[in-house]
DNA sequence: AATGAATGAGTCTTCATTCAT
DNA sequence: TATGAATGAAGACTCATTCAT
């Protein structure tokens, strides 16, 4: 057992390494397996088919972007508005170093959009639906959203975001945001002549607004400061 | 002459509607064709290939988009955070009406964030870099965003946003916001046992928050309506 | 008509650059047409299809070569092996300076074989057989062969060549060898470790072996040069 | 385990087949499957594709050649002149028995000639240049060659062949010879009113020439006896 | 004579998946 | 568990040729 790492990782890690380099349909089977360093026979023994597989990254992606809300929720010291800012400054780190696990969340949440309109559930591959790991995912899902809800409710409650609100639509909300930065990566690092702003001073002036949009009366004794950079 | 439309739109509209229901990777250059009531040929006359034709849609998409903005800041008797109210409205029904044009537009903005990274740039097939769309596409793109933030700097002008607002910025975060929106569609319509909210209270709520951010001391004479709910 | 090529000349042109440079398969005939600066259609007056281009193409080659023929069989002051000699330097020259008309003619004689033999006739694409330029190939090809034959019986009949040796036989064996002396052009250019022998000293013992194998009892008067060399 | 021919002996065999009888254009890679008895997938697994197939059949066809001129340098009792007779008898047998394989190794010898031009290098399709057989035969393709001048030298030696000639040369020369002899089978079997020699006399004429041209002071204690007409 | 839009048969190639061992 | 040879459905793309104008 011991200096044999269990195959179902290897095939993962396997998998995770070519999706991110080649993406998702460039990456053929017997690749995964050859990085794997087993058969491809094997392969198909531990995962169904690609979109099985693909689903268990996905599943693990969530597992992992848990983990993320759950240490965040779990910091000392820092009240409801600076865990958020921290939440999604986390987010945005988890999309640097996991691009693959984090396009599977967006993936999925594309696919689950579809699962629930009965017009658009037939565009879903059906060996997705097949897939264990898609059914276990339908269960996890919210695990990470009832995470961050508590860290809004929490904001609410001692005072660092506005009373007002409704925690799970405020944190719906934050969570748009978060995804919806990414997208704007493009075209604020395409050298047009006419784009003025930075990836700096666009993730600061993000920020703000978003503390802008949330804050309540009480301040953090020490001011918010940003963390570095990610850029 | 009548009856005898433009052959590219032919193309052009027949690959929408099979992308819609199929989605691009599914759709056969071959069923483009059939649909459009053309030969194979003909299709591979207009288009240089498959990826060409979905770079001509993403640019119809970006016009269409344009349009949006555009016909945005035509409207009179609003101030700029009524016109960006209008316009996330506005985006939301795009997307809601033509899905397809939508997603494309998603599409390139991860194309031009892979384009804008040396070490991503290699990822793009090869005969997207090929397209002549696709290049008209990167001297366009930033024309609805030029638009965007002159609604913004109007309504700092007008009093509708805050004046310490910066205009760019604030139309970007208002755009990831609006892009971020629609991949909560999933999470709040999936009817799991413990999402609490609709998808109007969601939206309500959404609106809500992006002006509580931005409004200045000048509100609009008539309260602002949400139009009615896109659900 | 002054200034006004002739287009069928116009479309041969075309072709044989094109061939030149990319061979006749990858030669498309919309190529050809480009670069005769005509439309497509009207190159599908002049020429019934491809193959019906290629045989003009040919039966111009085969006119070409007769040229070389007459015109050494014109030479005043040569004996007949000198002539021959002279000849053998022209069709490497002819090979050398339009390769495509060379080829075409090889490719003529393999056809021709096939053509002769009843179980091999099936094997040739029956657009060459509807070329009404293949047909008058077929009636001019043995033209050159003709000159070369009087070329040797006039060595004979001047003794500069061996009296007991049979024209034609002599005439066939010449060409064999000039036209396989073609084929060791890559052997003999490839830089193997091995090649001991440069181009130049394998035309001049080439030349020089033909000559030992057919020489008579009389010797030119001037000795024999063999022309500068072709590489 | 009998009756099962190892598969890429199966494949190569049925491209033989039908190249033989469509030549290499016209065969699809299905219908040597088909012939193969195997699925086209598998061929595929054996052969990167139809250029790397047909380079196989190259390589294969320089072995056997090899062959030909490996037994003709073991004969007993034969001088050099002799062998170098047989060797070429030999050369017009293999080409009346395996003539793709004999058509693939002049094509090879075009290839070769490009291969070692720069300015011509580019013609050749770049499927060739990927194919390890290709590779492999720039490694052999000099081995006939060397066997051949082994010959000559043989007979330079035992006095069968004129001592001021050069063995490369001569190797060299006759193999044009034996090249182009190929080529004058069409001319001589078109039964044009005109031709009068037949194929039968060409081939003792020109067997005759070639002895004529190289032969030295010793002659065969038994004469020289032409093979039997290959015709 | 001249155009060039329109046709569609033809084929290579890929790759997820299976299964005998 | 483990292998990897074997399968075959699927689809993009080319280009010689035609024909309405």
């Amino acid at each position: 057992m011991a200096g044999e790492k269990n195959k179902e990782k290897l095939i993962l890690d396997a998998a995770i390494a070519l999706f991110t380099t080649q993406g998702f349909t460039a990456t053929r089977m017997e690749d995964v397996s050859k990085k794997a360093g087993i058969s491809k026979g094997l392969t198909y023994f531990y995962y169904k088919n690609k979109e099985d597989l693909f689903m268990a990254l996905t599943k693990k992606a969530f597992d992992l972007l848990k983990d993320e809300f759950r240490d965040t929720l779990r910091a000392k010291g820092k009240n409801g508005l600076e865990m958020l800012t921290d939440l999604v400054q986390r987010i945005w780190k988890f999309e640097k170093d996991h691009p693959v696990y984090y396009q599977s969340i967006i993936h999925f949440l594309d696919l689950l959009k579809k699962y629930s309109n009965p017009a658009l559930k037939s565009q879903i591959n059906p060996l997705i639906l097949d897939s264990i790991h898609f059914h276990k995912l339908l269960e996890i899902q919210l695990e990470p959203t009832r995470l961050g809800i508590q860290i809004v409710s929490q904001g609410i409650k001692d005072g660092s975001i506005r009373p007002e609100l409704q925690a799970e639509i405020t944190f719906y909300t934050i969570w748009s945001m978060a995804l919806g930065y990414e997208k704007m990566e493009g075209p604020i690092s395409f050298e047009g002549k006419e784009t003025k702003i930075s990836p700096e001073a666009w993730q600061r002036g993000f920020l703000k607004l978003m503390q802008d949009m949330l804050k309540g009366t009480i301040q953090a004794t020490k001011p918010q400061v940003v963390q570095a950079s990610l850029f």
